[in-house]
DNA sequence: CAGAATCCCACGGGATACTG
DNA sequence: CAGTATCCCGTGGGATTCTG
């Protein structure tokens, strides 16, 4: 009987696993999908765009993100500061599982 | 200024919010994933091919699967027991999610 | 406008023991 | 073998308030 392909967190032999870590929590792939269909967005206009997240959950996952060279920060020095957020080279690499997942979704709703 | 597409658990207008409303939660794509790549699987199998799982949640997940019509699962009347799972024909359509999934985890790794 | 700082709690999930 | 039944806890995340 052949050996089968498991899923474990610790070691990372498992690519599903090593995704899943990156993507964890409630907000990450909610963020990541605004931005991948509006593009650019500034902080007040992801927090609209994500409805029900908070400021706490919002500022963390972008900084999650962020580290994760998922998402791009650019910071304006102006008065009232600007701040835009946008996803990396490496961040757009997510945009067929996220198209894919749109496309399940759908189905899920009709 | 055009509108901008919005992600919202409350309205189901979003398919990315109505697909992670169903595969929410820690273990439901690890075990999804393990039967999407090695087929049918009884209950010790699935419990050894995702490591670290309890009973607890593997139980408790594989009846939300089911009961989401993900999963189906087979009781053989015999002594010992014996309980097959796999996915139904609705949990096969999440392979192209997955496939994406595991693609991007690649790229994680290397 | 774009966050940071606290406080706080529900509950998702873990550990262990037991059973048809 | 394939689960249940309890007990229990950590922390992910909510609500609110404050600030450069």
């Amino acid at each position: 009987m052949k050996d089968k392909i498991i899923f474990s967190i610790e070691n990372d032999l498992c690519p599903v696993a090593s995704a899943l870590k990156v993507i964890e929590g409630k907000w990450k792939l909610p963020i990541i999908w605004v931005l991948c269909q509006n593009g650019t967005l500034r902080y007040n206009e992801l927090k609209k765009s994500v409805v029900g997240i908070t400021n706490m959950m919002l500022t963390s996952s972008l900084k999650e993100l962020e580290e994760s060279g998922l998402i791009k920060r650019v910071q304006f020095n102006e008065i009232p500061p600007r701040v835009e957020y946008s996803l990396t080279k490496a961040g757009e690499k997510l945009l067929p599982v996220l198209d894919e997942l749109a496309k399940w979704g759908e189905e899920l709703i009709k």
